[in-house]
DNA sequence: TCAGGTACTGTGCATATCCGCAGGTCTTGT
DNA sequence: ACAAGACCTGCGGATATGCACAGTACCTGA
């Protein structure tokens, strides 16, 4: 019995590339993290090829998912990204001793195909090079982003106050405050030395944005889910205060 | 004689895609804008496949000098992004009766090569539907972002402060809150109601800047673009602070 | 046990952001 | 010629941001 290869990818184009590669062994396809998870969770030994953002369930959730149901899945992380979030991400929920594959979506035909087989027949890690320099920061004492700061990122990337992050983050206004600083300080602003002739040159919040969008630990995806995110939790919110009203 | 069609993508796989796709035409390739406008300025009728994010000369700039140098040539724009900032960008430059395409990468093969013989062959502009509503907001008195709200969104994305600004653009520091205040408006967040318990919720410009990354004002790529015109707008400062200095 | 590190809180203060009010200049259309 | 619109400047004031100083609680490693 020949053993299917998953394919989760809601790209049309990038799934049919992907089928067409890989039209010589059985394949599944779904176009979104949920369809991936019911197939997959029915696979004995799911081999996956997953993109990162895809709707209802994301591929990082998807994964985390599907090893917690079948640690030894072999999923190929395939994506458009090489965002540091991402990189991050999958750090927290990679098994011990998993066997996984994080593969660019610039990469040609035969170095995919190759860097599949890689993991799915050899049973070996294969991670893009291109990845190397952006793990080693994830690693690092001095710029690795913990909880704390990410969570704190999100939070000034939507636009949010001091005090609307302390409402939401169950923290003080020095709270936020003192995690912001310890952003600031792991992104290197603290250190920026960019004068101007008349007073400061650089918002410190603003600044943190733009860096962390240059380094890829936010994006405008990800804006788009967490936006969705906080937009939930402020109907929580006014349903509480309504509750409090009887 | 067969007429050359140009592809200029600096992503392998996107450039090999592409080029297998259209194997049976006569192509040129060029991996980035500079190689492209070359190649393309020696062409009698330059029939042009552009990616927009390249190096050295972004699509957008190598399209603008191909059309100031050969009015007549057509170009199919292709890309991931249907970024509000390339659209908003193209529809300044198109000369009058130009013949174009902005397709975006995400079309299966079949009918990107049917959007790009339409523009080549048939002489008829091809929009991809997704950028319909994308279009209608460039065009729309209540929502499109003028030049010098783009200037300023530009700005603060960096993170520089009012009066940073102001000097960079040879402002009071007045004249730079009525630009942000004129892109509030356009980006809707003045009339947002989003009540934090106490205090204000919301943080006008980091709102601003994630509105503007959602609707695809702004993004990472070019923020990193715009980070280094900061700075050589920077050195520039430095060398005229030195020479005031003799 | 003790010291160091992490994460938190409160207070105070300087500066930046945001916005209202008033006024000015220039361009365009009627 | 005049009015409206677009864009600018200055001033004033309320609030938010950023940071210094001081202190607390908890956890971990020596």
């Amino acid at each position: 019995m020949a053993m299917e290869w998953l394919i989760a990818e809601d790209n049309p184009k990038d799934r049919a590339f992907l089928a067409d590669l890989l039209s010589d062994r059985a394949l599944r396809l779904a176009t979104n993290g949920d369809e991936a998870f019911q197939i997959a969770s029915s696979l004995a030994e799911p081999m996956v090829i997953t993109d990162l953002q895809m709707p209802k369930l994301n591929g990082i959730e998807f994964a985390r998912r599907l090893w917690r149901h079948s640690p030894q899945a072999r999923i190929v992380f395939w994506s458009q990204h090489k965002d540091e979030m991402y990189v991050r991400s999958l750090a927290k929920i990679i098994p011990a001793e998993t066997v996984y594959g994080y593969v660019l979506k610039d990469n040609e035909p035969t170095p995919l195909r190759k860097a599949i087989e890689t993991v799915f027949l050899e049973g070996q890690c294969w991670i893009d090079p291109q990845l190397r320099p952006i793990q080693a920061r994830t690693q690092s004492r001095n710029e690795a982003i913990n909880d704390f700061e990410y969570e704190v990122l999100v939070d000034i990337s939507l636009g949010l106050t001091d005090m609307m992050i302390a409402q939401r983050r169950y923290l003080s206004r020095r709270g936020v405050q003192n995690r912001l600083q310890s952003l600031y300080v792991k992104l290197g602003i603290d250190q920026e030395r960019i004068a101007g002739d008349m007073g400061e040159a650089i918002n410190m919040r603003a600044r943190a944005v733009a860096m962390a969008l240059q380094r890829g630990l936010i994006n405008a995806y990800e804006l788009q889910e967490e936006e969705h995110r906080f937009k939930q939790w402020l109907e929580r919110q006014d349903s509480k205060a309504s509750d409090n009203r009887l």
